[in-house]
This record gives C-alpha cells, sequence and structure tokens, in this order.
DNA sequence: CTTTGTGCAAATTCTTTGCACCAAA
DNA sequence: TTTGGTGCAAAGAATTTGCACAAAG
C-alpha cells in the first residue's frame, strides 16, 4: 500500500522537483483541495500544521510547480492569483459576486447544458492562449 | 464630416459614461491603439500630451470604462494588467517570451492554421468564463 | 564540505484611498 | 451653488529580493 503522500513525491520527482518536506506538502495540498486555493489561502491552511512554514516559500514552490508544469497558475481573478493541480484540460468559471472559481468541462454541449440550466450565468468569456510566438521561437529553441 | 474624437465621444455616451477630456483621450488611445496597453503604457504615451495627467485618472477611468462594458480587462499576463478596447469576440495570444499579446480569431480553423503555420507555438490553452453563480443569482438580480 | 532549500525582514511594485482643488451644469 | 472629475500624496496589499541559517547528499 503506497501512501497518498508517497505518490505525491513520486509526481513531484517526475516533474524535476526534489521533493522537501514543504514542497510535498504544498502539492498534496493543491491535489486534496480542488478549489484553486491562492497563497494566502495555502499558507494560512498549512501554517498551523507546518509552525516553521513561510509565505516565501509558498510562494517560491509554487513558482516552482509552474515552471516544471507540476501545476497551473489561474489568472481568471484580476484581484488573487490561484493554483491548480489538476493538469487535465478543463475550462474554469469565476463568479463576478462571490469569487469562487469552478471547474467546467472543455465540452461544449456539457457547458451549454451547465449554462441553460442556470448553474451560471455567463456574462465574459475569455480564451487565453499562452507560448512563444515566432521571433521568440527563432530567437532560441523553446 | 465627424473627427475620430467625437465618434469616441458618442460611444462613451452609449456607454453611460459623460465625456471628459481625459476619458475621450484615454479611449481614443485604446481605439487607435489595438495592442491591449497597460496601465504604464498608456500613461507614459499620454502624458507628454496631457501634462496634468495623473496615474490615478488612468486606472479611475479604465475602471469606469470596463464597468460600463466599453472596454475589457485582460489578466492573460500575471505581471500585467492590459486593456482592450476591441470588445468582438476573439481570442488572445500571450507570448511567453517577448510578453506580447496577439489577437487571433474565436474560429477554430483560423487558430489552427496560424499554429500550423508556426506563427505560434501553443504551450498553454485558458478558457476563462466570468459571470454569476446559481446562489449569487439568487441573492441579487444582477 | 558543498549545494540547495527555507524563512525572516526589508524592499519593491502595483493599486487604492483620502482629500483638496477644479470644471461643468 | 452643487455635483462630479481630477490629481497629488499617502496608504495598503501583493510579491520579490537579500541574506543568513538549516538540511541533505
Amino acid at each position: 500500500m503506497v501512501s497518498r503522500k508517497e505518490n505525491v513525491e513520486k509526481y513531484l520527482v517526475e516533474h524535476g522537483i526534489k521533493p522537501s518536506f514543504q514542497r510535498i506538502s504544498i502539492m498534496d495540498y493543491l491535489r486534496t483541495h480542488p478549489t484553486h486555493p491562492s497563497v494566502e489561502t495555502i499558507y494560512n491552511d498549512l501554517s498551523p500544521r507546518i509552525p516553521t512554514l513561510s509565505k516565501t516559500t509558498v510562494y517560491n514552490t509554487l513558482k516552482l510547480f509552474v515552471e516544471h508544469g507540476a501545476a497551473l497558475m489561474l489568472t481568471i481573478d484580476e484581484k488573487t492569483t490561484h493554483f491548480d493541480g489538476d493538469l487535465s484540460s478543463h475550462a474554469h468559471f469565476f463568479c463576478l459576486g462571490c469569487g469562487q472559481i469552478y471547474d467546467i468541462e472543455m465540452d461544449a454541449s456539457v457547458r451549454e447544458r451547465a449554462s441553460e440550466s442556470d448553474l451560471f450565468t455567463i456574462t465574459e468569456t475569455h480564451l487565453y492562449y499562452k507560448g512563444y510566438c515566432r521571433k521568440c521561437c527563432e530567437k532560441s529553441d523553446k
């Protein structure tokens, strides 16, 4: 029987990240809390269990995760940066009222059904692509 | 013959915004610079022509535009907030190399062609919806 | 040892706020 | 007048940096 933390450790190593205690804790938190937490939330929730934890480490660690493709940074909310440990293809819905971020299937029909059934009232759609433009690809082989 | 500024003025009024000199200037800037400028850029570019302009006014004005649906706030770049005066349905591409934001047609085939022709190397896709969730819709009729 | 990670405090940056002055109706 | 817009300076919040100490190999 392999523990959850051991799986997280393996996951980090697979992404080229040395699995320190803090890193495992933060990734474990991300994976067990698919709520798109912010740095603040992660820090506040882990702090009691890891009293020495600093916010700097949370910042450092999340940045590392994103750089290694082990987590996603969501900029859907202009006020707060959120993080997602779920790398599977899915869209996000940001409630302008309560600030909650919900997962939505990428599949169009599911999305429409969610909208039609009044689960969400969608007022804005943002489709963002990120990557490298031709100029930048030519400069260095990214 | 109607001047460009007069058209901008009409546009603001249509969106329920009182057309002050600063507001007209900033909206005119947005419409003549489809480059998704930041507060900083707008301020720096307009400052020489409007020496009394303050950054606070740029912030206030853009916030007003977004609230009245006269402009879009882009959070594609986690470092800087960008603004778009083009309200037509289109996707955005953010170059992780140079930070440039490009417009992309929403139409899937065009997008794929752009990608295939090596105009862009897309590494991330973010589909963001914003609006109100059921709970928030029930609270107040937004 | 030597390298890497952690965490405190300070610095920096971005954005908002409070308030006084100015302009338009 | 009265209301709303502007802009300065200060405050506030989010994030980064510099550096010293701790941990791991």
